[in-house]
DNA sequence: TCAAAAGTGTTTGCTATACACCCATGA
DNA sequence: TCATGGGTGTATAGCAAACACTTTTGA
């Protein structure tokens, strides 16, 4: 038992962690296998502990949930509404990242019955999100409920994540796409994460003529019966 | 005493406030009558209540402490590294703001002996804060301590804040002037927190170009030996 | 008449955008 | 040979930046 004079709220990290899945930006949330909102789907995250880092919390609170590890991570904010945790006053600490669905290593354990990747497209969040000005038709899968008030959060952090990207001046610190990578595949990964298209040429040419990019050598991959692109890697 | 099974940091709100004063960025700061860091200045803030949004909790110590109500804020992030708080490990949500130096009445009150503007130029801060590229000579007031991690706060407030008026596309949500001002006053406030000059016709042509401003009647001041200015005030 | 700040246009370069066709490959 | 995605250049418009002199007023 811990005691004070005052009362304080509880204090927990959270973390909304972006991929680029199936054409699709997905989110990964856990299933909720414990007492508040059992059976709905809720961000990684937990309890703060004394003279922890919020960062390090919420890494290591990622980790604990996903595996994920030694990805960069920005903070979005706290969420300090009062009712958002029926357990009483619980003030959390966002943050948000962007990784390749490879690296994550998703299994569940602790407070999660399950883990999985979430298209936001599933998601019931009040920003109009549609990835594509084409959507491939696609079977929609069936809507889900989320805990606390995460969809407000992955909200926001979609927001932050769109800033980010906004301008392609310079390269994330995320990383948007493995170390060797075509322009296209870049360029699908900006498309979903803003939800619009941007046009071929503009897109290299800025890229190029900034310098943000070069060719990774004369290798190419061989993915189909076409021309087989070029691969490129960031630039310092 | 209030009992909880896990230990809890403490939760506290602060508020940075930002003003024009005598060509000058300013913070409001208060000096500390109390056990940490007494006798150092900080920003006003203090505890969260139970069950208090976290806005509210700044805003309410806002006003205790300098009167100050009604301002529209903005949620600079949470700090919390332990140790910033020598009583224990306290998280802290900082807010910032931008008020009109005459709207604030300060008063010392509580935990506060002082309460006071404080250039930014004054204080032992990171940034290398050079608010005019010619800085009018001036007695250098004293170095200061600042409580906390409180010089961390304001520098990141700093930046939002410069953030926000990068582009003068659209009206700053803060009072950055009076509702009738000259553009010269307005540009002056930009160039203060920019920390820049910029050019005057540029300026007015994008303001003017743009309708975010419009003449306010044929009304003008008079200041000095010299041409008296046209006011404006914000369209819409 | 002078000091002080107000006010006013044009040019130039960059950046964003729009837009359509040929190329290389494997099936 | 054809379907598929890879790759390329140019023209235009809007915005940002640089730049200097005249006007109005009160002392």
């Amino acid at each position: 038992m811990f005691k004070y004079k005052f009362p304080r709220p509880a204090v927990t990290a959270d973390v909304v962690m972006f991929t680029m899945r199936a054409d699709d930006l997905a989110v990964l949330l856990i299933r909720r296998g414990a007492d508040p909102f059992e059976g709905s789907w809720a961000l990684p995250g937990g309890f703060v502990d004394e003279n922890e880092p919020l960062e390090r919390a919420a890494a290591r609170e990622l980790e604990e949930e996903t595996g994920v590890s030694g990805v960069p991570m920005e903070q979005l904010g706290a969420f300090g509404n009062p009712g958002r945790d029926p357990r009483g006053h619980t003030v959390t600490v966002a943050y948000f990242t962007f990784v390749l669905a490879e690296s994550v290593r998703a299994r569940a354990g602790d407070d999660a019955a399950d883990v999985a990747w979430h298209p936001l497209r599933s998601l019931p969040l009040r920003s109009s999100f549609s990835p594509r000005a084409k959507p491939r038709t696609r079977s929609k899968p069936p809507p889900i409920t989320l805990a606390f008030d995460h969809d407000v959060i992955i909200d926001a952090a979609l927001g932050r994540l769109r800033e980010r990207l906004d301008d392609p001046l310079r390269p994330s610190r995320f990383q948007l796409v493995p170390p060797r990578f075509t322009l296209a595949e870049l360029q699908r990964v900006y498309e979903v994460i803003l939800g619009r298209t941007l046009d071929k040429r503009n897109f290299r040419a800025r890229l190029l003529a900034r310098g943000l990019v070069e060719p990774a050598g004369a290798t190419a991959r061989k993915t189909g019966r076409h021309r087989p692109a070029q691969l490129y890697r960031w630039n310092r």
